[in-house]
DNA sequence: GCCGTTTTCGGCCCGACTGTTTTCAGTCG
């Protein structure tokens, strides 16, 4: 999946689109930054499509033209681009670590680099640190110690948060502010609303009779370590936790506009613009105007409805193909975040979870979910004293005994089966067929090419009793890489045998992810979305992954535990590769 | 440099906030 010429042609392009910034060229800079987004979302190596089809095709990606065709092809063909060496050798600074400081941008680069000669963030530190800084045109006490601020800040916290750590963070901001007298409403935007995988930070929304008093509030918060920016409008903070978080206060006429526009993406949001420009319009946070005339802006659904859109889930507001759906009336009714009925993969005291079966079944009840599968750790992954068949039927018989006792969850009895290297499996087929859910995963040999890891996969899923492969790339956010696997081979192999892929709910896997589940689906792919729950808290996870799942385009239909306890159970004792056919 | 129901030239999002400016540039989202 991962395709190095064009990852190195996104650098490039970002690059230049900051190097051409700093010379002030009008134009020039969006356009390369809008080419290395397009790289970002193709699914192509640049340079098959130029040996395929040559500088034409190169045109065809969306935001290249002639000009970044062009240097593409002298990317491919000479391993280099004469004009962006030429504007590296002008200002060769490392751009992308000092952008990341807060308040530095292209032209604060450029004024660092001619005048103290600052080539990186050390640099940066220690002029400000020997007040060089403050002496620049331009700058002053402050704004030295605000880049001090700033670098001790992105040491703390470099790169994004997860979902997990933001949406509690989130959620208790806004309980908090909802106290606050004189709010009427509190929203989250931004990523968040979305349900990225990683946030990069909060924005907070409000409407308020009294603005000033929540300013007051917000940036007197515990979680508040220094505070950015404080407007009548418009504040910002440095949270401990390791995030920025942004506060709006909104007149009620603006806010559902207000929304649409702080929740993007930003892709989103430029075509949605370009739409209300064709018909004459003018779309801001404040509204959608005709002249001076607000037409809308209350809610988001005026908005959408005026530009002949239909209203639809942020999740799915990435600017790829979701506003020509909405155009036709044709976006999917997405799987709700009440709609799966069972978790079907959880670890429990007999291999490395926190608590026993019990526990966890009575959790998950709670929690509102008709069943649940114990899926411990088979015994190649010794490090979580995994079961082998003996322990496997002696966890079987106990299962049976507390299905007999506890009321209203269901349990079924399961095992997540480590697979070898060749794609074998640790547990013997006849044990298998014992246990009612087999799900197998991989956590060894991430190393293996392309063409050993999809057999390997796809073997497993040729075993008769494996209903699912559990968190199939191996994944873990900004840790780990997916491992190099066939996809489209892989989702061919997993409709025909019946097997079912996993939508991991964990905030660190969270794989399948999102465009990788449309893509299964266009394969028609079955999923399950499990929470890989090692404790009873984890079991709350669950809507992470179905976030994960609406932003891949899934509809109720495509998830299987979204069945019933019985229609579940029914389903696998189907044989594997007829459970689906007649769907 | 890109793009096209404003089309092959002439546009390209824009408002809030900060700091150091005495009228605005730079950054951010």
């Amino acid at each position: 999946m991962k395709i190095m010429r064009n990852s190195e042609l996104i650098k490039i392009f970002s690059e230049m689109a900051e190097l051409l910034e700093m010379k002030d060229v009008p134009f020039k800079p969006r356009a390369f930054e809008k080419a290395a987004h397009s790289l970002e979302a193709l699914e192509e190596d640049v340079a098959d499509i130029y040996k395929r089809e040559g500088i034409a095709g190169l045109e065809k990606i969306p935001g290249v033209g002639r000009g970044i065709a062009e240097r593409i092809e002298e990317y491919v063909t000479t391993k280099r681009i004469r004009d962006y060496a030429q504007l590296k050798k002008e200002m060769p600074v490392d751009i992308s670590g000092l952008t990341a400081i807060e308040g530095v941008g292209p032209k604060t680069i450029r004024l660092l680099y001619k005048k103290l000669k600052i080539k990186n963030v050390r640099d940066l530190e220690k002029a400000a640190r020997s007040g060089k800084l403050k002496k620049l045109p331009r700058f002053g006490e402050k704004l030295e110690e605000k880049i001090l601020k700033g670098i001790s800040f992105q040491k703390i916290h470099a790169g994004r948060m997860s979902l997990g750590e933001a949406l509690p963070l989130s959620r208790s901001i806004i309980g908090r502010l909802k106290k606050i007298p004189g709010v009427s409403a509190v929203e989250s935007a931004g990523s968040l609303r979305r349900w990225q995988e990683t946030i990069g930070d909060l924005d907070f929304l409000v409407i308020a009779s009294e603005p000033a008093r929540v300013m007051s509030a917000f940036v007197a918060m515990p979680d508040v370590m220094g505070v950015t920016a404080r407007g009548e409008t418009k504040s910002a903070v440095r949270l401990r936790s390791g995030i920025h978080a942004d506060l709006r206060v909104l007149p009620p006429e603006s806010f559902g506009s207000a929304l649409q526009y702080f929740t993007g993406s930003k892709d989103h949001n430029v075509a949605l613009r370009t739409i209300a420009i064709a018909k004459k319009y003018k779309l801001n946070e404040y509204g959608l105007f005709k002249g001076n005339r607000r037409v809308a802006g209350e809610t988001e659904e005026g908005i959408y409805k005026k530009l002949g859109l239909d209203w639809m889930p942020p999740e799915l507001r990435t600017n790829t193909g979701e506003i020509e759906a909405a155009g036709k009336h044709r976006l999917p009714k997405l799987i709700d975040y009440d709609d799966v009925r069972g978790d079907c993969q959880t670890q429990t005291t007999w291999t490395d979870g926190a608590h026993s079966i019990e526990e966890m079944a009575r959790e998950a009840k709670r929690l509102g979910r008709e069943y649940i599968a114990i899926t411990d750790h088979t015994k190649s992954l010794a490090m979580t004293h995994g079961s082998d068949e003996a322990k496997l039927r002696k966890q079987m018989a106990e299962i049976k005994k507390l299905n007999k006792r506890l009321s209203g969850i269901r349990i079924f009895s399961g095992a997540e089966v480590n697979i070898a290297k060749d794609g074998a499996l640790d547990i013997s087929d006849a044990v298998l067929a014992e246990l009612d859910f087999v799900g197998a995963s991989i956590h060894s040999h991430f190393n293996l090419s392309t063409r050993e890891q999809t057999t390997r996969l796809i073997r497993t899923m040729e075993n008769p009793h494996v209903d699912a492969i559990f968190h199939p790339t191996t994944r873990v956010i900004q840790k780990r890489d997916a491992i190099a696997l066939d996809l489209d081979e892989l989702f061919k192999a997993a409709a025909r045998t019946g097997t079912m892929l996993e939508v991991n709910a964990h905030p660190w896997r969270l794989d399948l992810k999102d465009d990788l589940v449309r893509r299964a689906k266009t394969f028609d792919v079955k999923f399950i979305i499990d929470t890989d729950a090692h404790s009873t808290a984890e079991l709350s996870y669950l809507e992470y992954g179905i976030a994960q799942a609406r932003r891949g385009w899934c509809a109720k239909k495509d998830v299987i535990n979204t069945l019933g306890a019985a229609d579940f159970s029914a389903l696998l004792e189907k044989p594997k590769a007829k459970r689906f056919s007649s769907r």
